[in-house]
DNA sequence: TACGCAATGATG
DNA sequence: ATCATTGCGTAC
């Protein structure tokens, strides 16, 4: 039998499934979807593999075919489907297969080869002995990385050496990379136990460490053995001794560990009841859910028309139906708030997989999902690769947020990747937003997709009353604080009724950078071409791309003046002003500062629910996604920041993002007010977004859309060329392009390149940066075509110290 | 002639 | 990515 398997580390240029014979001890244990270790290039090093597909003859040349080593896994860890995907995203989004099966899998699953040596003879070198020495006291050998550790070596060239000379035997097995040893615990055997009931022990004389383990593990039950090491002055060498005397014993456990296990109240489904909107809505995709055609819907409704709500219903409907449901969420949006709010009503059936999670949390996550202990995921991107067996329905909410779009290999677009499961299983994808992206609302009107609309806020609340301020006038007038007169009034109003504020920090641009007052020269990172950022918690100046830092100074590097002045307007400056204006206001602040702990940022969440704070100052977090009843007034300060961002998705974007802070206020019985303070109070995006009126800015956008030829009247997307010569990386971007021009000629695909043009960020950790704009017809055709001209350039040896990167849907 | 290193090529 | 081979220049 022979197995079609993607490699681990293969290079996208000569990336393909390979062919493998399987020996007789696996066959009919192998699966497609199990991971293997496989002999792979000249030196036959062990790599992991993730088999495809198994077939009785091979391709190919028969006498190049090499055995599989190892078989890692018993089970398939992903399902044939997913193995599909896996193909799909290779293709779409140009990276190797098995980097497409790693982003499906939680890390820390993953295995890694180790060699293992054994002393095997006698030298008379001295070193050679003295390691044969050392090893022959290890009757379980020694794994290379430790024997290098002991004895100072750099890589394993000197024991590999001796292995050869049939000094050392070397065997090859594999491990965890995370795994047995934190998941190993350990407690005190039953025969220890029934003899310390007597008043009696297997040990005679422990040692105090021992003494302490002992303790410890009475104290606790059992611990892993890291934990041991952690809470006990021990190590490892205590715990086997003592497990060897049979005192301890080693089990494993599968905990599930889960996040967010506060107390929850349960809440029934069935209480909630639906709006006649909502109910029209739900009715429109229960039905989607039986015609098994896997097709897309939108769910368009305005803030506070209770989309999660939609969301509960068609979930406990799908579970009651016997299957799980994926729902996405933006990361910021992946609050406590929304959290508490799906246990109470699913209980320990809802699983959550997103970055901020452990290792062994998302491993637990994961399995219980795969065994269908799990029947909602709720979850960022990587959610839609949950292992899911019985889908019935992938709901995304917020779908125009850019968080679903990866910025690392595979730079898959989560929507993408959920419509082709839809797809494939039959099951519908249910995309909901206030705001959908250009692309989605475009397909709804022209009725590729179902759309489902809910105009009115659920329980007859009202949406707010915005105002435009005109932030040139509050200059003439000689105000230059953040906060203009009106709103600072409105807030004053809010602090003596006791209603909580909202104010958004729109923070594009406003940055703390360091400029000399003299030359204004702004400095910048020695490596890459943008200005250091000054970082309040060190006190030094970083980059934000390569991670550079240097401690601040007064001096200038360009003129030598010592007045660097630190300007810019934070959230941190901003808190500072609002509080010398309201001294008795308790402020909250939200940024990245702030939240950098795990899940800090619940807490924060839940102690202004709880009405301990007056104002919530804050970045892009606060405007999301939050639901807070006393919220009645909503600031946003400086509005126009992200208006022009030199993207043709900042008007959407802008748009989002003011739409969806209004919204946060107003949404139960108490109505609510909004301030945009703007300097471009006449700016279309502003006023549409000031009426709240997503249709009128759709109708906008969708004529410049056209106009400029950009989505969704074409797809966009970029190559990205890197390499430490500028001249040599521009010329290697004008190689491609001619490249790629001649492929498409022949074949008559359409296609417009744009560029090369200096990336955004034109010089990265020394790197010259330059990029191609490809606009593009999303069809097969394309996806291989370039495919084909990224390997076929990779071949050039003209250019092998440049880098190059595609991505098929973001232009940076 | 021996050796070291960079360019080259293939990966089942 | 990784290894083995090849080809060339330099040292001996």
């Amino acid at each position: 039998m022979f197995a079609k398997i993607a490699i681990d580390k293969a290079a996208f240029g000569f990336d393909k499934l390979f062919d493998y014979s399987v020996p007789a001890e696996f066959s009919g244990k192998i699966k497609p979807g199990c991971r293997v270790m496989v002999p792979f290039g000249a030196g036959g090093k062990k790599r992991q593999g993730m088999v495809f597909s198994l077939s009785e003859e091979p391709e190919g040349d028969p006498k190049k075919i090499k055995e599989i080593a190892f078989l890692l896994d018993e089970e398939p860890v992903i399902s044939e489907e997913l193995t599909e995907l896996a193909k799909y995203l290779a293709v779409t989004t140009f990276c190797p297969l098995f980097e497409a099966v790693k982003a499906m899998l939680p890390p820390g699953l993953n295995f890694k080869p180790v060699y293992k040596y054994f002393a095997n003879g006698e030298s008379e070198n001295e070193e050679e002995q003295r390691i044969i020495n050392w090893l022959r006291k290890k009757k379980n050998g020694a794994e290379g990385e430790n024997i290098n550790k002991a004895f100072g070596f750099s890589d394993s060239a000197f024991i590999d050496s001796m292995a050869e000379k049939g000094l050392l035997r070397k065997e090859e097995s594999t491990k965890r990379k995370i795994g047995d040893e934190t998941e190993k615990m350990v407690r005190i055997s039953e025969k220890e136990a029934e003899l310390n009931e007597q008043g009696s022990s297997m040990l005679k004389k422990p040692t105090p460490k021992q003494k302490e383990v002992l303790e410890f593990l009475s104290e606790v039950g059992c611990a892993c053995v890291k934990e041991i090491g952690y809470f006990t002055s021990a190590g490892k060498a205590v715990v086997e001794t003592l497990e060897k005397k049979g005192v301890l014993e080693f089990f494993e456990q599968e905990t599930f560990r889960k996040p967010y296990k506060e107390n929850y109240k349960r809440t029934d489904p069935e209480s909630i009841v639906l709006s006649e909107e909502q109910q029209k809505a739900f009715d429109g995709i229960s039905k989607l859910c039986e015609d098994k055609k896997g097709s897309t819907a939108l769910l368009f409704g305005v803030t506070g028309s209770g989309k999660t709500q939609v969301f509960i219903k068609l979930i406990q409907r799908e579970i009651e139906r016997g299957k799980q449901v994926i729902l996405m969420v933006p990361e910021i949006s992946l609050t406590p708030q929304m959290m508490t709010k799906f246990f109470s009503y699913f209980g320990d059936s809802v699983a959550v997989v997103h970055s901020a999670l452990s290792a062994g949390e998302r491993i637990d996550e994961w399995k219980r999902i795969a065994s269908g202990k799990a029947r909602i995921i709720v979850g960022t991107r990587s959610a839609v690769f949950a292992p899911a067996k019985e889908l019935g329905l992938i709901i995304m909410d917020e779908e125009q947020e850019q968080s679903y779009k990866s910025d690392r290999s595979p730079r898959f677009h989560a929507r993408d990747a959920a419509a082709f499961r839809s797809k494939k299983l039959g099951i519908p994808l249910l995309l909901a937003s206030a705001t959908p992206s250009i692309e989605t609302f475009y397909k709804a009107k022209k009725g590729k997709i179902a759309l489902f609309e809910m105009t009115e806020r659920y329980g007859g609340a009202k949406l707010p009353e915005s105002v435009i301020v005109d932030m040139k006038n509050e200059i003439l007038s000689g105000r230059t604080g953040v906060l203009s007169e009106v709103l600072a009034e409105d807030i004053q109003y809010n602090l003596d009724n006791g209603q909580q504020s909202i104010l958004l920090m729109n923070r594009r641009g406003y940055n703390t950078i360091a400029r000399c007052a003299e030359c204004g020269t702004v400095k910048e990172c020695p490596r890459c071409n943008i200005p250091l950022i000054y970082h309040r918690a060190n006190g030094r100046l970083m980059c934000h791309y390569c991670g550079h830092s240097e401690p601040m100074t007064v001096k200038c590097d360009s003129c030598g003046s010592e007045y660097v002045m630190y300007s810019g307007c934070g959230t941190q400056k901003v808190e500072d002003e609002i509080q010398a204006q309201f001294p008795k206001a308790r402020i909250l602040r939200m940024d990245l500062d702030t939240t950098m702990a795990k899940f800090s940022h619940d807490k924060h969440f839940a102690d202004f629910a709880e009405g301990k704070y007056d104002i919530m100052v804050g970045t892009q977090m606060v405007a999301k996604g939050l639901d807070f009843p006393n919220v009645t007034l909503v600031g946003v300060l400086a509005a126009d920041m992200s208006l022009y961002g030199g993207d043709y998705r900042s008007y959407e974007r802008t748009f989002s993002l003011l739409t969806q802070v209004i919204g946060r206020c107003g949404r139960a019985k108490l109505s609510g007010r909004a301030y945009i303070q703007t300097h471009s109070p006449e700016h279309s995006v502003i006023e549409r977004s000031c009426a709240q009126d997503y249709r009128m800015f759709y109708e906008d956008e969708i004529i410049n859309r056209k106009v400029m030829l950009y989505p969704p009247f074409c797809s966009m997307g970029s190559v990205l060329f890197s390499g430490t010569n500028e001249k040599q990386t521009r010329e290697a971007a004008a190689a491609f392009s001619k490249l790629l021009e001649e492929k498409v000629a022949k074949t008559g695909i359409p296609i417009r390149i744009l560029g090369p043009t200096p990336s955004h960020v034109a010089k990265i950790a020394d790197k010259w940066r330059w990029k191609l704009i490809v606009k593009y017809r999303p069809d097969m055709a394309f996806f291989e075509t370039m495919g084909e001209t990224l390997k076929e350039f990779s071949k050039n040896k003209e250019f092998v110290k440049t880098e190059v990167m595609a991505d098929p849907y973001d232009i940076n």
